[in-house]
DNA sequence: CATTTAGCT
DNA sequence: ATATAGCTAAATG
DNA sequence: CAATCCACG
DNA sequence: ACCGCGTGGATTG
């Protein structure tokens, strides 16, 4: 490698969450937009702090390796058995009886607040504020603006970039529009956020003897025509590749990857694993710095390594993905896991004040709650340092909660534990019952207030 | 019930590890024995933790029987499902087809001893020390002395009480001459412990066209051939209940349960669950203070309230014990776990002498290993203090170890950081490897290092 | 993972 | 005066 | 179980 | 001068 240490190019080596392209950037000078970025970034606490998780990010990365060293060939051919075995299992599972789609709206949040108010056509957007946009446009993604960067960085890329704030009312009622239109392809659309759902179009593809294509070409338009927004369909045989399809001809696209295990493996072989959903930033470094990873099929090549280095559900997940498979059911109903709502504020060491918002953000907690019917046994208090050091504190209680009295006064226990200077805990534990599930889908094991931009506790 | 409070008669609430009946000890004068045992036991340091230990197990029962209390009739209805299904998974499990034996020597230390050495015929045996019985004969049995019990109070029963040392040799020499007839019957035959064995004579039974009770019969004659020694004999369909039907017709018996589902219930009706290998003196205790079970069919008739009030793996035992089921297959390979070496010396507060006695313990942990060609990768060090509080300190290490050095050198240091004042722990935490188990049989997770009396640290 | 508790011989 | 030794499994946080 | 980390929209 | 909010899953001790 003839890269240059850092010290050259520093910018090079500050990634964050939002360095990675999304669709509509690929003729970006990505150089000058990590420059900028890391020149708006360096110096302040929020930069310092991604040092600091880089750095730890870089000790495991630093120990996997040497464990990977350690690993004798008689390991290797030990753990290509258990690999072996795991992929012929998987690949026995192997369905491709099903068309599945992945429907995605296009700049979704931008693209509605441009269908509201016309002459924000033809200018670079982002929904958002100064410190954190949410989405932008295609013509603003053409100077490196995105999701999850902040408004002032995002500026700085795009001085004419036009900021609207957000308003969920709206994209919550386009949503709506969209699925209206996936029950006539499928009665059991599964949809996954606000702009995406998967569709099954197996029954519908047969019965009127049309492609997964046909179908996303029509479900494109219906969409278009009852919502005037675009979105882009991928079409594959699972549900993890329709995903990944999806984005390939984004905005206003599709593409479909055909049921056949030839092109599905021919697909794979040089897709990168960015691509895939659930491989995030830190898998793909580890994937790549200690394995020398960087495409789906390549997980299949170094399968007994996977197997040595990682724990079970994790390398399960890593061959199927270089198998090319993903879910191909259609889970029977999502029971909610958590509540929670957390806000930032400028950071301040006024105990008083603290407790002020502690009792805001239990309002809002206990008013959701409420909404939906729902209680909750497991307290978790989140703060944040104005050094963005994350902390979580929790307590499970024994009966389940939802007024704001109750939320609001374990969460003053937990807050109030950790501002004189956090004790010790006490000797002997509880222990709690088996028997929490019984009470269906009413009832939660978390609900999380949280309280950003504390100041120092420790330090 | 009519029972008088502690207050009047202390001993009846004194229960210890030998209170409970063994074979043998039908005859007895409970009230007396416990009454001695009491006498004998009261104001001990050894007294006084048993005290605190019953005192937290009757506050855990306490607390089960809250959360029984707060069970609503709806959550029984829902429980009642979740324990019919699993009843009837369980039933289908059900095979009726294996014939096990359980093979158990009578008195077998005692026996050896009485073979070797037959002026001990006709006396009341003990072998073991004044400190610590490991069995007695079942002439001793009569007067309530029995393996578990402290030899001082033994004597108290039976003044008359021959104690001989144990000698493991002599009893590895008998273990083995049984060891060689059971292939006989069962070429894959498991020995649980030098004692006893499970036999599966289905094959022998069919091929030679007679009943498991007849192959016990002929076991028995072999066995007492070969060695001398008698034993006793449990006929039934599956281990578990071969095991309690062992127990039955001891000394020197045996009975026969036949593989017959009828047969079965009806013996598992009226079965006391303290009956049962696993369930012993708290489980006792709390299935019969929390739900009033006391036999194996009140284990059916309350099911639901114990898959509401119990983990998933106890409730599936408890539930199969209710349905007389076990095991009835064949475990290909048990694999050690563990191997531990520990020393009971008077209390001492000379830290010298402990990291002696320290040195002592590795060295025969390292031999003990070596022996077995074995190495480990997490080292325990146990500790009792002089009031029989146990403390446990552990270390996962990173490569496998067996030689004394490194065992005295790592367990050095756990025992270094309990002497002056058990100190904090550090800031961020290591991540061990996921590839453990590939070194096969030769590598340990576990290795105990035990120094007992230590005096005690904290308090 | 480290620790404790329960169980057995 | 004297309350074991060696092992497994599960629960707990 | 409580805490942290990763990931996604 | 500004680096979010809500959720689910896995890992770790
Ligand atoms: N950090 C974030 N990343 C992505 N989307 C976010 C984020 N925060 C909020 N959102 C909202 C705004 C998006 O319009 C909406 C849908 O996300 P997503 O489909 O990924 O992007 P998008 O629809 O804006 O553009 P496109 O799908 O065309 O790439 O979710
Ligand atoms: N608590 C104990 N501590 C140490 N060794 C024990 C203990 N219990 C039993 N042993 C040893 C000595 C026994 O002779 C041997 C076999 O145990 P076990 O079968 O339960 O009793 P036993 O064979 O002495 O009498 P029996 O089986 O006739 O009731 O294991
Ligand atoms: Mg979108
Ligand atoms: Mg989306
Ligand atoms: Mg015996
Ligand atoms: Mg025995």
């Amino acid at each position: 490698m003839a890269s240059t240490s850092d010290g050259d190019r520093p910018w090079q080596s500050y990634h964050t969450v939002f360095t990675n392209a999304k669709a509509g950037m690929d003729g970006v000078d990505k150089e000058k937009v990590q420059k900028t970025v890391y020149e708006m970034s360096k110096g302040s606490k929020y930069f310092e702090n991604e040092q600091r998780k880089e750095a730890f990010i870089k000790q495991k990365i630093e120990n996997l390796r040497a464990q990977c060293a350690q690993i004798t060939a008689n390991d290797i051919s030990y753990f290509q058995t258990i690999a072996d075995k795991k992929m012929s299992e998987l690949e026995a599972s192997r369905d491709l009886s099903k068309i599945w789609l992945h429907s995605d709206m296009d700049a979704f949040y931008a693209s509605v607040e441009t269908l509201v108010d016309p002459s924000l056509n033809g200018k670079p957007l982002a929904v958002g504020s100064m410190s954190m946009i949410c989405t932008a446009n295609y013509m603003a993604r053409k100077f490196g603006v995105r999701a999850a960067m902040p408004g002032f960085i995002a500026r700085k890329l795009c001085p004419e970039l036009i900021f609207v704030p957000p308003d969920f009312k709206k994209y919550t009622f386009y949503s709506e529009l969209t699925r209206k239109v996936f029950p006539k392809y499928d009665p059991h659309f599964i949809a996954t956020s606000l702009d995406e759902a998967y569709i099954n179009v197996t029954e519908i593809c047969n019965e009127r003897g049309i492609s997964g294509g046909e179908v996303a070409e029509e479900l494109r338009n219906t969409i278009y025509e009852e919502t005037g927004l675009t979105c882009s369909v991928g079409v594959a045989p699972n549900r993890l590749l329709a995903k990944v399809c999806s984005d390939i001809n984004k905005p206003n696209g599709q593409f479909v990857l055909p049921n056949d295990r030839r092109a599905v493996m021919t697909f794979i072989s040089s897709l990168p694993i960015r691509k895939i959903g659930g491989i995030g930033k830190v898998t793909e470094s580890m994937l790549r710095e200690v394995l020398g990873i960087s495409t789906c099929e390549e997980m299949v090549h170094k399968s007994a390594h996977i197997c040595a280095l990682f724990s079970h559900s994790s390398s399960d997940f890593f061959l199927s993905v270089g198998l090319g498979l993903g879910k191909t059911d259609t889970p029977q109903f999502k029971m909610r896991k958590s509540i929670s709502s957390e806000r930032t504020f400028s950071a301040t060491e006024d105990e008083s004040l603290l407790y002020q918002k502690l009792d805001e953000i239990a309002e809002t907690l206990s008013n959701d709650m409420h909404k939906e019917d729902l209680s909750g046994r497991t307290l978790t208090l989140k703060l944040k340092t104005a050094s963005f050091e994350v902390r979580t504190r929790a307590v499970s209680l024994q009966k389940y909660i939802n007024s704001k009295q109750d939320i609001l006064s374990h969460a003053s226990k937990l807050l109030k534990a950790e501002l004189p200077l956090s004790l010790r805990l006490m000797g002997r534990k509880p222990c709690l019952t088996p028997r929490q599930l019984l009470n269906h889908c009413l009832y939660l094991e978390q609900m999380v207030a949280s309280l950003v931009y504390m100041i120092l506790i420790y330090a």
